[in-house]
DNA sequence: TTGTATGCGTTATCAT
DNA sequence: ATGATAACGCATACAA
């Protein structure tokens, strides 16, 4: 085990100075052509590569960007890692994944984590109860940008997210226009933003039908756990239950699914379903799922063009908040009444 | 936007000297009660926290694992790395996650940032193309487990999978059990060693049974795309077809499952299917599968105990190769033919 | 265009 | 028990 190559191996190899190193590394500042080939030469003769740590250390940051994700395993977060991951690699720079589980605590460490590595940004679906943490990246200038989700108390970051409103409105819009008059939702939880946005996008399609909002009907449930099944099943189990159901809470689709399918549920004989988020998995369920789907690459695409373009400072301050269009797919778990 | 506080604050705020402070935040060497008081009362009035890229730099390594998974849109990998996460977090380990794609190129591009970055250790899923750089991994004492496949050349890392030939043959088994004698898989490809050791356990198998091997039935397909679905269908356009099939390529399971519900080939009416991995979402899918399921939390319990001790330096030199046991689940998609 | 010297925040060695 | 101080590897301001 010999010791790896430094900047300093490598000016001594090629006869120069380690600032022309430094310099030829970085293309900053000039040097003679010559000299640039001798380096060129010496660092590929010695295998070398820059430190990360020294180059951090010495100048303040890195380029690291901290993507802190709820869910690995909900394929919605896992897809948004690999398209993040791939965004990042075609721009050269480095994604530090962490996970919060929904815990705030477990998120908590994480942003500590992250600050102690000084990422050069991050991108991040906040559980919503670490405000002073988040405050404390931005105070430090260092570009937040939130993904899918955001929190009203920090106004100040960049928010990409899908159209909530509207996208919970048109699928709730379709089951009203199948003859549905006792739609349901299952919602994230109402101190979320993805939470409390889909369900007034449902209520605005409820006002314009001049259909009053029944609270048996719509039922957040946590994102972790088998509560979205539950709730579905009280909902079912009501003196007048729905004959639609919008399920806009992503991590409880399968369960409520499975629960469907358990309770011998037809699908859309007895109930007509439409849910949040389309994965790959879902093409083989039957019958094939009305969905809204959400535009991963797109979520993906802007995160990270926005945080690198903070880092850059490439940017006027004010918050961006870019909300991509999600797509409403009809298939056939949904039909009229 | 003010500067986070350094070593040096803390002791000027605590009336000590760095050393000192040093001391209390590592537990190396003694300090007195009431200076040790002083400073953590000064760590907790400066919110001071050490930034990781000194400590690195100075300590010539960091305390961060290397996780290099093939591809986070499996749902296996993205369980994995869940669970490895989890059981980092629980001792005290940072997890940086990166993915190859399946792509040698982009296996090399990560191990160079991971490199770059001092990885503490790493755990990985190797494409098989970047031998060199895994050995210089080792040279340069970085511990090195492999998860899941490993490869031939490097027989000096560490090694954690699923009983691979041994599950294959139960799979395989349980179908010749049932009457089938031409039974199909598809298995990874065989430049891989779960490729091959699946094949050997169906191989096996058939040995016992007296039944020779069909070079049509055995099909190993890559890991990305959808060649796995082609194969199948071919197998399927034999003039003698299986009526049995063991889905061995994790990464293929979904698409042959699409390819086999558009041709309307009925499970198992037609096709007794067995598949490797059990996953949240194949439960939502009619029939419910026959599975091998792989005890991911094993898996990632292992992984993270290996290189943490590793890089303790608590462990003989001698590579280990920890093989768990993969359960078998019958459930409804295979039959007596 | 090139080189020298200093600082980045921490750990570790050595006196005290 | 405590405190200077020298690394660690790189970037960079400043001199030459």
């Amino acid at each position: 085990m010999k010791k790896a190559a430094t900047i300093r191996d490598v000016a001594a190899h090629a006869g120069v100075s380690v600032s022309v190193v430094s310099r030829v590394l970085n293309g900053t500042g000039a040097v003679a052509p010559a000299k640039r080939a001798q380096v060129l030469e010496a660092i590929d003769a010695l295998a070398y590569r820059p430190r990360a740590a020294a180059r951090e250390l010495s100048h303040g940051h890195s380029d690291t960007i901290g993507l802190l994700l709820a869910d690995l395993t909900n394929p919605f977060f896992a897809r948004l890692a690999d398209r993040v991951v791939a965004e990042a690699r075609s721009r050269d720079l480095q994604i530090l994944v962490m996970t919060t589980q929904e815990d705030p605590h477990l998120e908590g460490q994480a942003l500590d984590t992250l600050l102690d590595r000084s990422v050069g940004g991050m991108i991040g679906t906040p559980t919503g109860h670490n405000v002073e943490r988040w405050e404390k990246l931005s105070a430090l200038d260092i570009p937040v940008v939130f993904v899918d989700r955001t929190v009203g108390e920090l106004a100040q970051v960049d928010v990409v997210s899908i159209e909530n409103v509207g996208s919970a409105a048109t699928a709730t819009r379709h089951l009203l226009d199948r003859g549905h008059t006792r739609v349901g939702i299952v919602s994230g939880p109402l101190d979320t933003s993805t939470g409390v946005e889909r369900v007034q996008g449902y209520e605005q399609a409820l006002r314009e039908r001049g259909l009053a909002r029944d609270d048996a009907l719509v039922r957040p449930a946590p994102f972790r756990g088998d509560l979205g099944a539950e709730v579905v099943a009280q909902m079912l189990a009501l003196e007048d239950p729905p004959t639609g159901l919008v399920v806009a809470n992503t991590a409880q689709v399968r369960v409520v699914l499975r629960m469907l399918a358990q309770a011998r549920v037809a699908i859309p004989d007895d109930l007509s379903v439409v849910v949040f988020d389309d994965n790959p998995w879902t093409e083989l369920i039957r019958p094939p799922l009305t969905v809204v789907r959400q535009p991963i690459d797109m979520l993906a695409l802007h995160s990270v063009e926005l945080v690198h373009a903070r880092m850059r400072q490439k940017l006027p301050p004010a918050p961006r908040r870019v909300r991509v269009v999600a797509e409403f797919l009809e298939r056939s778990s949904t039909a009229r009444i």
